[in-house]
DNA sequence: TGTACATCAGTGAACGCGCGTTCACTGATGTAC
DNA sequence: TGTACATCAGTGAACGCGCGTTCACTGATGTAC
């Protein structure tokens, strides 16, 4: 994270520059938006020629992926590192952690989020062979939860759940064979309508769907986690 | 809907001319995307020097505005009309209407869908005083649906709900007084959580955060959605 | 240690394209008497 | 019913901007012997 392999001086102007360029395009990103991100005036901000820029990122798209892949890492980075803080054991606290870091990093890079998780940038489709591991940190957190919570068993619930019916049963066997885990259907279902919903709360607040009704974000939503959290139903503590 | 007050030749060419750029308008969102939207290219289509389009939209961010403001009624009409199907009495089928309605509009407008949900458009604020009814039809549905709830007494749950914290409490009584509904905070809160996980299952299945895993979304989503009308909890039907 | 050569950052011009918006105008369609 | 006038659709040129990308080039920095 810190001390990169330093390389010579020009490297490390080259990287330096690169890391410059992100970082101005992120700027970016926030008041213009993804379709908004322009080489020629990142090159203007770096006080560089437009055509310059292509020494340091080979294309506009390059470096939308660039700035994809990084958002991901630094939220995967942002959750991962607010669970680590919390018991192992506790898995009701590491579903909150998990839950309170999405919302955090996301009210921090608002304009990143919405490249994540907003509108497809139109006539851009991000290489899936570089966002897939990126992109699923945060659901890997949440799968490894209910990993630890399987042999808790599936705690009851009332009213009780409605059947899982025999499609969605196979689209959870093939998921529990491709990650090759040991959840029941009945969980991993739960954990996925926990998943879904924390990011609908989250886009909500961030994109001001609840107008005026809702004044106390941080209280509306650390409570209605922990609905979910009980929703997905995890051991007591003791 | 079908017969507008006729007026002249030349107003009801007029009209219909403003209704072809506003298709177009939506043809063009849903290959280039908000910030694609170019009144060049609708002049272009519909064989009209670029100036010509003046004669029928002020600009293009009062384009935009109808735009989002025709389509947040469209999604009202498509979710109201599958709510009058349904029994009035029968709760839960009302909850399901309302969200198989919201799902099956956004995947048949899905650009439209993106407009109004997705990123906001850089540089652009709709003026609230045009989206607030348009934009608020779904939530007041939800909000009807719970106002004939309440009578019925809020459902228990096992395991019961985490107690709500006053700041909530607070935004939920001006809630109440503002729409002037007797809804208890415990019933209010469901809702809202149930609202927002819904839009978070449609934004998910319509960009593509689920990857693959999720093959049958139409059953996956019947499935959560039911369980998200057992979280508010409507009484059982007799 | 000094020299020859390779690497690389940055320049400047150009290609070919896009956009929103204004303005003075022509000519057809509608309206009032 | 016929004519004068007003309304409106559409034209064409222009203003002043923006963009991504390529290409031949200069000159500084680094490397190998």
């Amino acid at each position: 994270m810190t001390s990169e392999p330093i390389g010579t001086p020009r490297q490390r102007a080259h990287a330096q520059t690169v890391l410059d360029i992100k970082r101005l395009a992120r700027e970016q990103l926030a008041t213009e938006g993804s379709s908004g991100l322009s080489l020629r005036a990142i090159a203007r901000q770096l006080g560089i020629v437009s055509s310059a820029i292509y020494r340091y990122v080979p294309s506009r798209d390059e470096l939308l992926t660039m700035l994809i892949v990084d958002a991901y890492n630094s939220l995967g980075d942002a959750t991962e590192t607010a669970q680590r803080r919390v018991r192992r054991a506790d898995l009701e606290k590491r579903w909150l952690a998990i839950g309170r870091a999405v919302r955090g990093w996301a009210l921090e890079h608002r304009a990143e989020y919405a490249l994540l998780y907003g509108s497809p940038v139109p006539g851009y489709a991000a290489p899936a062979e570089r966002t897939a591991g990126p992109g699923t940190r945060v659901i890997q957190l949440i799968i490894e939860l209910l990993v630890d919570t399987a042999p808790h068993g599936v705690r009851p619930t009332e009213p009780a759940p409605p059947p899982i019916p025999a499609a969605l049963k196979r689209d959870m066997r093939e998921l529990r064979e491709n990650l090759d885990i040991d959840v029941d259907d009945e969980l991993l279902v739960r954990g996925f309508l926990a998943w879904s919903a924390l990011y609908g709360m989250v886009s909500f607040e961030l994109f001001g769907q609840y107008g005026g009704s809702v004044q106390h974000n941080a209280a509306f939503f650390d409570h209605q986690l922990a609905r979910l959290g009980q929703l997905i139903g995890f051991p007591e503590q003791n």
